[in-house]
DNA sequence: AACTATTTATAAGA
DNA sequence: TTCTTATAAATAGTT
């Protein structure tokens, strides 16, 4: 219903597919609502778009548990008990993947190998030299990092240290010609300075993750 | 839509508003089943007549308990006993272990290691290395038994060979001297005896894994 | 979000 | 229930 005919298939362009899905929820709901009351029907309907909104009608409202108990009560498919299962299931599942991790992790680790065949042990071999050489790889890579920055860090660090013993100097100078007679010796201006005022001594500081 | 508009109010003929509901149900889950397809949406539809038949759609099959199970997580709304809480619980935890352990096996494998710093890579590396020998060292044992298994098998071949020699002479002898005149000429016996009876060549066989 | 040409759903009748 | 058909409603594509 609409300007053409569509088949009812995954509409593949993602937006056209959220403005039909858009509409068609507001229409599913609509018939919803009108079934219920036309003809006096307990009606639920939960909608999940894939984007994982939920959407859902009632009729009664507040009653989609009571809707479902009677769907338990008369489908004879165990709705609770079935949920209850599926969920073990699903742990078992995942425990039995988790295994199977463990297995090859240990396995990588050169662990319970005694039972492999020579095939399998290459394969192995194989993989952890390539890790070997991917993480080798980016060691370097790192360890370049970590020189350039030291090396930018030092030269930033002379640069400061020139710049500091000029501004001394500068000090000294006008200190003296400002003929300052209280008791201290010549140039150390910063001891005269009040505390929040001195110049810190200048701390080396790698930043770079090591 | 029909013949004529309707109110929508609860249709009090008792005949029509059976005929609308089986009509309108049928219109309602065929929509279900549209959008399902066409948004690639998860839906469940459950409608309860007032006869007390109760008719139902969910999509994907068989999982309105799955569809169920996101309404209780969004709407917040405790649908379910708290025992299936401990087995979500259960389940979430196992996810997450999971992932824990892909990402291991990925870092083992090289993979995903740019965000890791230079410790965690000698870590790996160290890990690796370590790896790396002990299967080595296995696949020098497997090597091992094999060419002890080898060297096992050629003396016993060779000893097979030497008995058998032996027995192909004394068999030739003694038809020789019960004076077999037959055609064929000298010590071929084997080809005379019955086919089920007749010496086969030795396959060389290593039963080793390999 | 609104519009509209079409398709679809369905009310009434058989 | 099912079929038919005139008509109401929904909606796909467009603006």
């Amino acid at each position: 219903m609409g300007r053409g005919k569509i088949e009812i298939r995954r509409i593949e362009n993602s937006n056209n597919r959220q403005v039909t899905y858009s509409k068609r929820r507001n229409g599913l709901i609509k018939k919803a609502k009108e079934i219920a009351v036309l003809c006096d029907a307990k009606v639920s309907v939960v909608i999940l778009g894939s984007s994982g909104k939920m959407h859902d009608f009632c009729c009664p409202p507040n009653s989609l548990v009571n809707i479902l108990d009677q769907y338990h009560t008369q489908s004879g498919k165990r709705l609770w008990e079935a949920r209850h299962e599926s969920l073990s299931g699903e742990v078992d599942r995942m425990k039995k993947e988790n295994d199977n991790l463990q297995i090859k992790l240990r396995h990588l680790k050169g662990q319970d190998i005694a039972s492999l065949n020579y095939r399998e042990l290459m394969i192995l071999e194989d993989g952890l030299e390539n890790g070997l050489t991917c993480i080798r790889n980016q060691k370097d890579e790192l360890m370049k990092t970590y020189r350039r920055n030291q090396k930018l860090l030092e030269e930033e660090n002379r640069e400061l240290h020139f710049h500091l013993q000029q501004r001394d100097a500068v000090m000294a100078e006008s200190m003296r010609m400002a003929g300052a007679g209280s008791g201290e010796g010549g140039g150390d201006y910063n001891s005269q300075l009040p505390f929040a005022f001195r110049v810190q001594p200048i701390q080396p500081n790698m930043q770079e993750r090591i």
